[in-house]
DNA sequence: TCCATATTTCAACGAATATTGAAATACTGA
DNA sequence: TCAGTATTTCAATATTCGTTGAAATATGGA
């Protein structure tokens, strides 16, 4: 990951409803939630929504697709990790350190066509 | 970790001279850095990272200490830890997820007197 | 086609942020 | 005490950010 991508994704974090959501997302898992259940979840108005939707997407930290009338945001949760991973890169110069993290959600539990 | 403390954190880290900061004080481990070798490193004016090292204390990511004129400053991997932790917290709502993350420091390399 | 639902787009506003330059403070050694 | 080094404080400025309200777009069903 690129220093210019760890700055976006945090700076997409670091926001009270940001936060929330992408938190919401993570529980969600890979699934995602429509955005109405999100907006409803945490009382905020759907064009606010769709303002912090918008950055969250631009820092690759969710996906949205079409389902009818709806659009279903979810975690991107590569990267998420890659972010971890960044963060404690070469963490104390390469000294014993515990290093790495990773939320890796079960591989797609069938839920899509093929 | 409270959502508060996240958000401090995040938005602390959501910069890019913060985040090269934060980055070179996880790398150099728990004895930390002088202000002014940072200043050096990172080629940054004095008064800027001041401005900086506020804000990353202000949110807990790191201490600093004084030793003759130079302010020595190190990054604090609890609160780091603690962060990773509360963006993974409850992944996929408990479901078959690698959780966790951690870079702990070999617990002081005794560099420092008695 | 017409209506209702779900979400996005656009313009506007106040609040917060990063950088700068100049001056102040804290410590060290002569 | 005086000069010098290391770092912080303060005020000013341009930019970016989050929320709101009104209107537009896309989908599904009668």
């Amino acid at each position: 990951m690129e220093k210019t991508d760890a700055v976006a994704a945090l700076a997409a974090l670091a926001q009270d409803n940001r936060l929330d959501v992408f938190r919401l997302l993570v529980q969600a898992g890979p699934d995602g939630m429509p955005a109405g259940a999100i907006a409803e979840a945490l009382d905020l108005a759907p064009n606010t929504l769709t303002f912090h939707f918008d950055r969250l997407r631009t820092a690759g930290l969710v996906t949205v697709r079409r389902d009818g009338r709806s659009m279903i945001y979810a975690a991107q949760f590569e990267t998420m990790n890659d972010l971890l991973g960044f963060l404690t890169e070469n963490c104390c110069g390469g000294a014993p350190c515990a290093p790495a993290a990773a939320c890796k959600p079960a591989r797609k539990r069938a839920k899509m066509p093929a």
